[in-house]
DNA sequence: ATATAATGTGACCGTTAAGTCACATGACCA
DNA sequence: TGGTCATGTGACTTAACGGTCACATTATAT
């Protein structure tokens, strides 16, 4: 968490050194991001600096929860299009709507996804935090959709979320990779190819957790 | 490539230094590490390092190479069990018998798939040759599998070859994640538990691949 | 035994990093 | 106006990095 002091400042400077630091960290991750760049690029002291943050790992969590609240203003404009709608739908509408998100705020979602999906991806502790909180979504979600009969029971729901997961992160790898390197990051996503293209990543994802008659015992 | 001088070198020092980078590499990843760590860890001197190898990334690629050199015995010692099987099932056998090589050699696997997964994740060109490589031999199998009418056709071939990477990876990572915690390793992989949990994650992948009554239509 | 080539060595250089601290500047209040 | 407290500043310290190079040691050939 950031220092009062920075709370204080006014908008546009807080801005400032905010792009800064989320350039930095977009360009060149956490362990080897700069703090004396994101100084040199915001235009501040490096005193200012560590009376405005701990140090780079609190500019990187200011940055995390900056992300997750613009997150939920966006989704809280985007309220479910009808109430008719099963879990894959649900699950395929929060794919595209992220997606949306990422294309209006790129730079600041590379700068944390790259973080928390790559670097913080084997030795966990660090980032466990923000990983289980989507994990417990997902969770609850598929546990749901299971008494819903929606989702195959012989596949438990460790594996389903892993499932959800890996086609999360592989979606969000994808726009990373591609999207990043557009002109128009929006017209690229809401293009048809690219629709249809997570429409199939999902498609696929979907019929392999959809019930059928499965060769493995139900348990429990 | 490493310079003669290395090649001349008697194989127990030269283990020494390979072990001493493989540790380096699996604990700092590729752009953390330190030649500093590894010359001190081998009991070399700076000079004689640099008379080794051009570089840190020098090292990095000799120790990739020494993968895919020692995957490629073992799987040369493992001849497919069964001649009349289908490329699912030869998928399936493909990553059974990769998880049984990753366990023996966990460092060395980890520290090459640490920084191929994730710090090539993105901003290619630098390792586009090592996976350009994998994604070759899997766009030719999914052609293969799809005259057999074994994939589902109205999922083009990108997709297909992006499904199947999502799962390797994922795999990979749940290898890197969760073995690597484990005292035995090899007992660990070959436990039925585990063994189903690949059986589950292969079997949610080749369902969503499987020919079905799909809602897209087939793109030639 | 002597000359020549190959290999080994670590002090040293320039650069960059994170973080500190004595001091300067400006804001606010009595 | 004078005093005090919050904020701003950049030179400085310490430490690590990659990489070089003059010199020492060892091996090989004559």
């Amino acid at each position: 968490m950031p220092k009062q002091t920075f709370l204080n400042l006014p908008v546009e400077k807080r801005t400032q050194i905010v792009d800064a630091a989320v350039e930095e960290f977009a360009k060149h991750g956490l362990d080897n991001a700069s703090t004396n760049r994101i100084i040199a690029n915001s235009d501040i002291s490096k005193g200012s600096f560590y009376q405005y943050f701990e140090d780079k790992h609190d500019v990187f969590d200011y940055l995390v929860t900056l992300l997750g609240e613009e997150k939920q203003i966006y989704f809280a404009s985007k309220r479910p299009p009808d109430g008719n709608m099963d879990t894959f739908g649900y699950y395929h509408w929060i794919i595209k709507v992220g997606m949306e998100f990422n294309s209006s705020n790129p730079r600041l979602v590379q700068a944390v996804s790259r973080v928390l999906l790559n670097e913080g991806a084997y030795y966990g502790k660090k980032f466990e935090k923000y990983r289980n909180q989507t994990t417990e979504a997902l969770r609850t979600m598929i546990e749901q959709a299971m008494q819903n009969g929606e989702v195959d029971p012989s596949i438990d729901v460790e594996i389903a979320v892993m499932v959800m997961e890996t086609w999360t992160n592989a979606i969000s790898t994808y726009f990373l990779r591609e999207g990043m390197q557009q002109d128009d990051i929006m017209a690229w996503i809401r293009s048809p190819k690219t629709q249809e293209k997570i429409d199939k990543l999902l498609y696929v994802m979907e019929y392999g957790l959809r019930k059928t008659e499965s060769h493995f015992e139900t348990t429990l």
